[in-house]
DNA sequence: TGACGCAAGTTTTTT
DNA sequence: ACTTGCGTCA
């Protein structure tokens, strides 16, 4: 190594090297998994400042995750001096864009108080624009509806660009011209609305435009393969002039299509910025060899993807192991008994992760790790914000900055109850209606005009003017002292407290929202408000915290722990059974698996069981495959911890099956004998004849389902049901 | 009029 | 599990 090494180049391979000192112009890194690309982008950011003599004010740099904006602030303000980093614009595409329409409200055509709207918020409308517009919600579903809206916007489609082949798309052309209607008479932007509007500012507007493009000279991307139309055309408008956009990329982690990301903006990039240097990281500081060879049999099996030759120099490791399990309680208590094996070696809960591929899975999860005593964060299941208190405490504030946000109004004007029922919101929806106006001006109205009866009358008013009293001391109260005066005002310790447990946990999170504000001084409302309905829960991960974390595959992209667990690979859940419609959807399934896998430092596996329960009752289980994915995992790589069959039909549906590895800690009774098999024919003295489907214990009794012939399936208590066995076959 | 209990229907991933 | 709709009671 030649002895004149910048200071910041000191800890960089030739290959980071390379890419951080780039010349001025566009630039594609192709980062694999655990190659230091979060490194790179910072290192990039810390060479522009000090030896591009960049002004930071002048940096745009964007992050998937508000935790990866923080972390590479305090990166920066280590390598450069605190405060350094401070006026670059530094967060996630949401978050940037509600900054950038903010301060350009006017030329956007938009209120400077706009409230971002979340999923429920979005829900809460497209209920009332189904019902306005008389439309069936179970034909024409409110999610649905929003979902084809979504992608409409990520793809900068405006209502009246809408095109309507079939009739489904007509309706979901009104429906979305009313939802966008009231959104904003309601100040209100969804999520997808604040990337929309800033792409259609800049392409509308070239003043605005031209001094954006002055203001962020520098453009900086990370995860760029998950970026979507809109997005993209915010970069690509920005960087149009001066070409300086440095983005970070690897196709085979994009994993968010149904969002709208496309990694063909790849290719875009490459034709709209033909003098495109690329850099690429192919060292994996992250995992052993055992674990990368994995990983990489598994993207193998996608095709249409750049191959890349990762290596490690963490030689061997320890191979994979993988595990099937009889069902998902099984599943989560053999993970539970293995963490507590880790924790003999030489591993703490911080190290462990517990990956599946949907929410509901958490739970068999949990019990197990309750049983055992293992503490646990569980990230996404139930968002913070997303949590009822909070948002009920969230929709007072949203009333104070904006008074006309209906969806808030709705939300708390019977919360706590005040006697406000359903018939006198309705004489306000009536009022709000023939004038045309939010439903905080037709409340007005109605006491005003002393319509209703007297009771709801003073009702409304005592809501009104609370609504004014905290209106008249926002000037003079932080936003801490203002969620307190609210909070007593409505008595709201006392609505919540109800002496049961799940009461005092519910005020505890509103204690911690008070914190959130406190720690917050000299915040604004509005700032306030818009950063809350912009993080997610990863961001909040509390590193202090000692506990072994659960977590979705998608909110694991970006993190690492030494041990991972990746359960429930099985057909149907991995790829999920919502998944399998085309090539494209199974080959993103196979990139959540590689993602998951790569998280992995040092041990890593993989789980799955024969049955798996479906839906919300846990008796609701049924024969499970092992995951395609699974057969392309060499032998090399593998310990297994049981003998698995592939690619043959398990008997276990027909006999019962015992387990060696489920020992559970307070002895658990030997499975009795089932008194029904799959297969046999029965008669039933009300149904008639039937074939049985499955049948298995639920607690300590047989739970038979038997298809009748005209009259469907049912589920019968075996010991109680009149059946008589007819055939075996 | 409003509060509350009960039954029915749903079931991917997230800023 | 969770919301939503409906019927009953104070």
């Amino acid at each position: 190594m030649e002895p004149t090494t910048h200071p910041l180049l000191k800890i960089l391979n030739a290959q980071q090297r390379a890419a951080v000192t780039a010349p001025d112009g566009p630039v594609l890194v192709l980062a694999g998994p655990g190659s230091g690309k979060t490194r790179v982008l910072t290192h990039r950011v810390a060479w522009m400042l000090s030896e591009m003599r960049v002004q930071p004010w002048r940096v745009l740099a964007v992050t998937f995750t508000n935790k990866a904006a923080r972390e590479m602030r305090q990166r920066l303000d280590q390598m450069l001096g605190a405060g350094q980093a401070h006026a670059m614009l530094l967060g996630t595409f949401h978050a940037a864009c509600a900054r950038i329409l903010r301060r350009e409200a006017a030329a956007a055509h938009l209120s400077p108080n706009f409230v971002i709207f979340d999923t429920d918020d979005q829900l809460a409308v497209m209920k009332q624009v189904v019902a306005d517009l008389g439309l069936d919600d179970k034909r024409y579903r409110p999610r649905g509806l929003l979902s084809a809206i979504s992608a409409a916007k990520n793809e900068l489609i405006a209502p009246t660009e809408y095109e309507t082949k079939t009739y489904y798309e007509e309706i979901v052309a009104r429906a979305y011209a009313r939802y966008q209607a009231t959104l904003r008479k309601n100040e209100g932007l969804d999520f997808d609305d604040l990337l929309m509007e800033t792409a259609l500012l800049f392409k509308r507007d070239s003043e605005v435009l031209a001094a954006y493009r002055e203001r962020y000279r520098y453009v900086l991307v990370d995860e760029f393969q998950d970026t979507n139309m809109a997005q993209y055309t915010i970069l690509r408008l920005l960087a149009a002039e001066h070409h300086s956009l440095y983005v970070v990329a690897d196709e085979d982690q994009s994993i968010y299509s149904w969002r709208g990301a496309d990694y063909r903006n790849m290719r875009r990039l490459r034709e709209d910025f033909p003098a495109l240097r690329q850099f690429l990281l192919e060292e994996n500081y992250r995992s052993t060899q055992m674990i990368l060879d994995g990983a990489q049999a598994i993207i193998a099996g996608n095709s249409d993807r750049t191959p890349k030759q990762l290596f490690t120099r963490k030689t061997g490791g320890t191979p994979i192991t993988l595990h099937e399990a009889y069902d998902e309680q099984d599943e989560a208590t053999y993970v539970a008994r293995e963490i507590q094996n880790l924790l003999r070696a030489r591993h703490s809960y911080n190290d462990i992760a517990i990956m599946y591929r949907t929410n509901a899975q958490s739970r068999a999860l949990e019990e197990a790790l309750m049983r055992y005593n293992i503490p646990y964060r569980i990230i996404g299941a139930t968002r913070f914000y997303s949590r009822r208190e909070v948002k009920d405490v969230l929709a007072y504030l949203r009333l104070v900055q904006n008074p006309d946000d209906d969806v808030s109004l709705l939300r708390a004007i019977n919360v706590p109850p005040r006697g406000i029922g359903a018939r006198t919101v309705e004489g306000v929806a009536t009022a709000a209606q023939q004038r045309e106006s939010s439903y905080y001006q037709g409340l007005l109205h109605v006491i005003q005009e002393n319509k209703l009866g007297g009771r709801a009358i003073n009702a409304l008013r005592t809501f009104a003017t609370l609504i004014q009293t905290w209106q008249g001391l926002r000037e003079q109260l932080s936003v801490a002292q203002l969620l307190t005066r609210i909070l007593n005002d409505i008595d709201y310790d006392h609505y919540l407290r109800d002496g049961t447990e799940e009461g005092d946990a519910r005020w505890e999170n509103v204690q911690a929202l008070r914190g959130v504000v406190a720690d917050a001084p000299t915040i604004a409302l509005a700032d306030f408000l818009t950063e809350v309905a912009l993080v997610a829960d990863v961001d909040d991960l509390a590193e202090e915290v000692v506990a072994v974390t659960l977590l979705t595959l998608h909110s694991a992209k970006g993190l690492e722990y030494p041990v991972v667990f990746l359960t429930g690979l099985e057909e149907g859940m991995l790829p999920h059974s919502r998944s399998l419609d085309t090539p494209e959807e199974i080959a993103e399934e196979r990139r959540l698996l590689y993602v998951g896998m790569t998280r992995a430092e040092e041990q890593l596996y993989l789980t799955h069981a024969f049955r798996r329960s479906w839906g919300y009752q846990s008796d609701n289980s049924g024969p499970a495959l092992p995951s395609r994915f699974l057969e392309d995992l060499p032998d090399a790589v593998l310990a297994r911890a049981k003998k698995t069959q592939k690619k043959t039909q398990p008997s276990w549906a027909a006999t019962s099956w015992t387990n060696p590895r489920a020992a559970k800690p307070q002895a658990a009774p030997p499975l009795p004998t089932l008194q029904y098999r799959q297969g046999q024919r029965v008669r039933h003295t009300h149904y008639g004849e039937g074939i049985v489907m499955e049948s298995q214990l639920d607690g300590r009794s047989e739970m038979v389902t038997v298809h009748f012939e005209g009259i469907g399936v049912k589920r019968l208590l075996a010991s109680m049901a009149p059946l008589q066995v007819l055939a075996e076959h």
